[in-house]
Order: structure tokens, then sequence, then C-alpha cells
DNA sequence: GTATTGCTTTACGTTTACGTCAACGTCAAG
DNA sequence: CTTGACGTTGACGTAAACGTAAAGCAATAC
């Protein structure tokens, strides 16, 4: 048995083997195919998906719990994939990267005003209910 | 004149005043009424926006900012808001804080993945400027 | 007066992100 | 060879979050 085998590298899986391993409808994936945020390979016409294709959702589901629109998050993974061999396009890239982390700060800040004022409501809740016992 | 006019403090203001000062239309400050989000007064059938709209106002736009959808977000502004002054009422409360509180951690560390994954992403693309210059 | 400005409601339109059929192809099993 | 199990492409439906247009009152401006 050649050692390829073990930690097969060129793996493949099929629609509803994704779908169902990263919980969602092999609708929404397809979805996600139309607007151009995967692009699995086809055999004939059934798709074949890759390990890249497999990336790529994790990206977009985690844009998605991040509450990204789909169709930004398709600029931003397409950046990520985005030929940078020019000087001129790694400068335009790494603006848009900058732009991404100002949005991504804003975030985090509001993120850790919600979970500090979360943090102050519980403390009040609890000494009412200490003051009730 | 008297002091209370320097400080005003019950201050009110139109749709319109708090449409332009939270930078959203005044049919978006309506629709977040229409789904209770926000109860402003009624002086006759004109609307009378108090300091405590402006604060559910403020509150709804992070949670907007941070990807809630609208309803939640108004289990949350509600849950600030709700009577607690008995015992079940308040362990109702801090059921509900202990599932916020996991959201929004499940947020900060995708967050923070996407963060570090934007840095790391940034210095492989100034390790290929550098290499062309 | 009336004309404009600002607020109101009602109601239908739009975009995003899929869900939900319907109708069909295909390949291995019985 | 037909029956599933799984795949495919449309095409239409739907819920959320507003946009937009129509039509009306109400106070100030001229």
């Amino acid at each position: 048995m050649p050692a390829a085998a073990a930690t097969e590298v060129d793996q493949t899986w099929t629609i509803r083997e994704i779908a169902d391993e990263f919980e969602v409808t092999h609708r929404t994936v397809r979805h996600y195919e139309d607007l151009g945020l995967i692009t699995p390979e086809r055999r004939g016409t059934v798709r074949v998906y890759h390990r890249r294709d497999r990336t790529r959702l994790a990206l977009i589901l985690r844009g998605k719990r991040l509450g990204f629109p789909l169709e930004e998050i398709r600029t931003i993974i397409d950046l990520y994939d985005r030929p940078r061999g020019k000087a001129s396009q790694l400068e335009y890239v790494l603006d848009q990267i900058d732009e991404r982390r100002t949005d991504l700060e804003q975030r985090r800040r509001d993120l850790e005003d919600a979970i500090t004022e979360l943090g102050e409501f519980e403390r009040r809740c609890r000494a009412d209910l200490d003051r009730l016992a």
C-alpha cells in the first residue's frame, strides 16, 4: 500500500459530504457557487470539492458569523487568492487589507463594549438577587 | 435664565433630528418602531424622542454592526429593560445573559482569528513587495 | 389666503440569502 | 430493467430590512 494513501492529499468530497460536515444545506453550498464564492471542479455535470473549496467555505461561514454580507465576503476571499506578482497589485492588496482591518477593529470595539456592558448588567442582577435572599 | 436650561435633562428630538444624528433615514427609525425596538412618545400624531430612545437606538445600531438580526436585538434590549423584581425573573435574566455571552465570545474568537489571519497575510504581502524592490 | 416644509400613514418594491418544489439525469443494486 | 439514492438545473417562494412613492394633515412663511 502506497504511503500517499494514508494521508490522501488530493482527497475530494461530494456536495452532500461537505454540506453535512459544515452543517449547511446543499442548497446553501450551491448558492455560494452561484455568487462565485466557491468554484468546485466539474466531472461531467457533477461537482467535485477539493480541500481548497473547504478552506473557502470555512472562510465564508466565519464571515457570515461575523455578519458580513456574502458579496463582501467574496471580495475578501478573492483578495486572498488574487495574483499579486507586480508591485502595483501588492500595493492595492495592502490598501484593501488596511480597510479590512479598520472594519474589523471597529467591530472588535463594539464587541468588547457589548461584553463589558453585559458583565456590568450581570453584576447588577446578581446584586439584586443577593438583596432578595 | 434657569439653570435647568443649561443642561436640559428632558430634552426631546424629532424623528429627523435623531435620524440625521445617527446617520440613518427616518424610514429606518420608524421601521425599528414597527418592530417594537423603540417606542417614542406621541404628542397627537407626532413622534417625540427622549434620551431613552437615543440610548436604545445606539444599542440597536451597535447590534447591527455586530451582525445581529433585529428580532434578536429586540430580545436583548428588552432584557435590559425588563422588570426584575422577583428572584425567578432574575434567574431567567441571568440565564439569558449567559447565552448572550457565549454568543459574543464565539464572535470574538472569530473576529480575532480573522484579524490574525489578516496580519499574517499582510506580512506575506510586504515580504513579496520587499523581494521586488 | 396659499405655498412650502416637515411629519404622518399606507402600501407596494427591492435586495439578500437562501428554502422549496418540479422535473430530469445517472449509476449501482436487486 | 426498474427502483432508489444522489446528483443536476431551473423557477418560484419567503423572511428580513428597509426604500420609495402616494396622499394626507399641520404649522410657519410670504
